[in-house]
DNA sequence: GTGGCGTGTGGAACCGGTTCCACAACCCCC
DNA sequence: GGGGGTTGTGGAACCGGTTCCACACGCCAC
């Protein structure tokens, strides 16, 4: 049976009350009082119940982090660096993870709860207007990660940004005709930073007055097996881009496993570029696009300890930039 | 600001008392008073405040689970099948991730406290004796994953069974010289399943008379780079093992890279196998063993909650079995 | 009619902290 | 030496649930 601030209290002969300020360090204590009082504790191993300490407060002293996918590497990357930066707060971090429509719905129904959670670090989900009306009645602060809602605070990573770089370093490269790989346009769940993407990547070749074609254009669900299909159709067609940039390594391996079935040379014939930088693309010598991605968990976690403490939404949206990553799938434009 | 109990019991014309029986749908409450009840609780929008319940209850309703590198795909496949069967059980995840071995010791430390949580689950964490008997003291139930304690319950996969399926699988295609690449024998972090893998190895070639030899047994770090140094020594040498088995995927990717620079080919020269099935094996199109992960998470989500209802802690080992997963780089010893 | 029992109910006490109020002790100054 | 301010302290009230006790009421049996 652990001790109680009551017992420590008798121990050194004060009042709880007492005990309390000392325990939070508050001033007003006589230095002797005080003394007795921290030895009372530590002669007990008097731990301060969470819970009795949450109720009194009210606040939980924990977090929801809603996450989308959770075994996707470049969410755990982001998980990790909020994991880091809460303990460092001595915030407890609670994972909700969401893998199907329902699931999001009922997550995003119970969570805006200020009795259970201090805040919200949704990642790649952004509410509804109605949820978001609902967590804004709730009262608890929300902080989105890779995701986008004009009136929320989040942290993203530049993926327009992102796509130029990866269009950059193609033209330098001397290629004219490129191919983009994405996600759905409209995904059910999460968020449409392809598309972003995929924007970045026309901005570049506009302002060498280029642009890329509608064919050569493919989207469709995020699996290696998709991009593979995708790719191959587009490989065959007659005028065939020499370069691919994929909105993300997952993809990028089926587009080199598409080359390699047809039998094109990369990156001789063709040049592919990924994005995430996940451990695969290592190993697999893929040119791509590489976020901080435990930054923006570690970022996220120190603006939700801001808006805890009552500091203004400004600014809404924070962007880290992205880099590139070459490797060996990226080469000069066949001539 | 949310409606409390009190209120319902104002609106209901009734107790305070009365009210927590609806809610915990207890006995001996009229079916009108009940019925009166439930529509306040409606009109009001009431939630009960989890801080209060735990409170006076002395439950946290939430459970630590301790992660040794959560970004590994393994631990977050784990974890997923945790969180999932939490949910279900209306219990809180809160995720400790350890990456060095101070935290490891502070996290071992701070973890085993009744008013924080209702149990622990270690995942590739074994407490030491004195952390054992700490734990102990708490009262905390503990179950641990991928780990083994002689006084614990824990779910694991069968480590040794799988090592047998890998040798066995070499042996059916004539493979007489094995190698082995292995995590260190005395990890400072973590569990030696490496070498549990390694002995089912040994148990499957004694069987037919055979054994690996010592030269052909390289343990150390859990790298790729590392893993592909100790292969490219190992096929130098003169009698070179026919197949090698990988103690983990990202180990045998490195063995494939060795294979690669030194121009040897596989599976014609060298039969190569890893250990987790992570989604790159898919790609590469490694042989590898197959471990129900997310099911020790639930399997171990379950155990917990029988623990803390007050079941027995037998069984206290709980074996998961392993598959092996056919793929291009094994094939028959080379004449 | 009355004693005994079961059922439904209100309310006090409790969980273990924090906060606020009241008050005592002391210092200082006029 | 009395009024006013500061400092340190104890203790009550509170956070919002659960649980237990006491009691009212109805029913049945003797």
């Amino acid at each position: 049976m652990p001790a109680t601030i009551q017992d420590v209290a008798r121990a050194a002969g004060v009042g709880r009350g007492t005990v309390s300020r000392v325990l939070n360090s508050r001033p007003n204590v006589d230095p002797v009082t005080r003394a007795r009082v921290l030895e009372a504790i530590a002669a007990l191993d008097f731990v301060p119940s969470a819970a009795a300490r949450r109720l009194s407060l009210r606040r939980t002293q924990s977090i929801a982090v809603v996450t989308l996918h959770l075994t996707r590497p470049s969410v755990v990357e982001r998980l990790r660096g909020i994991e880091s930066a809460l303990v460092d707060a001595a915030l407890d971090m609670i994972v909700l993870n969401i893998e199907t429509v329902e699931r999001r719905d009922a997550v995003l129904r119970d969570v805006p709860r200020p009795e259970r959670f201090d805040g919200l670090i949704l990642i790649s989900v952004a509410p509804h207007d109605t949820e978001l009306a609902q967590i804004r009645r709730s009262g608890l602060p929300v902080v989105l990660i890779d995701a986008h809602h004009r009136a929320l605070p989040r942290v993203v990573c530049d993926d327009v940004g992102g796509g130029m770089l990866a269009a950059n370093h193609l033209l330098e490269y001397g290629h004219r005709r490129f191919g983009f790989i994405g996600d759905e346009p409209r995904p059910t769940l999460g968020v449409p930073s392809s598309r972003m993407r995929f924007r970045g990547v026309g901005l570049a070749l506009r302002e060498h007055g280029l642009a890329i074609r509608p064919e050569h254009v493919a989207e469709g669900e995020h699996t290696r097996e998709f991009a593979r299909e995708l790719t191959e159709t587009m490989l065959r067609s007659a005028a065939r881009p020499t370069a691919i940039i994929a909105a993300s390594d997952t993809k990028a391996i089926g587009v080199l496993e598409a080359a390699r079935t047809l039998g094109i040379d990369v990156p001789g014939e063709l040049s592919v570029i990924g994005y995430d930088d996940v451990e695969a693309a290592d190993f697999v010598g893929l040119t791509t696009i590489h976020q901080p991605l435990a930054e923006t968990g570690a970022r996220a976690v120190h603006r939700m300890i801001g808006l805890i403490a009552g500091a203004a939404r400004v600014p809404l949206r924070e962007v880290l930039p992205v880099s590139l990553v070459e490797r060996r799938t990226t080469g000069p434009a066949p001539a």
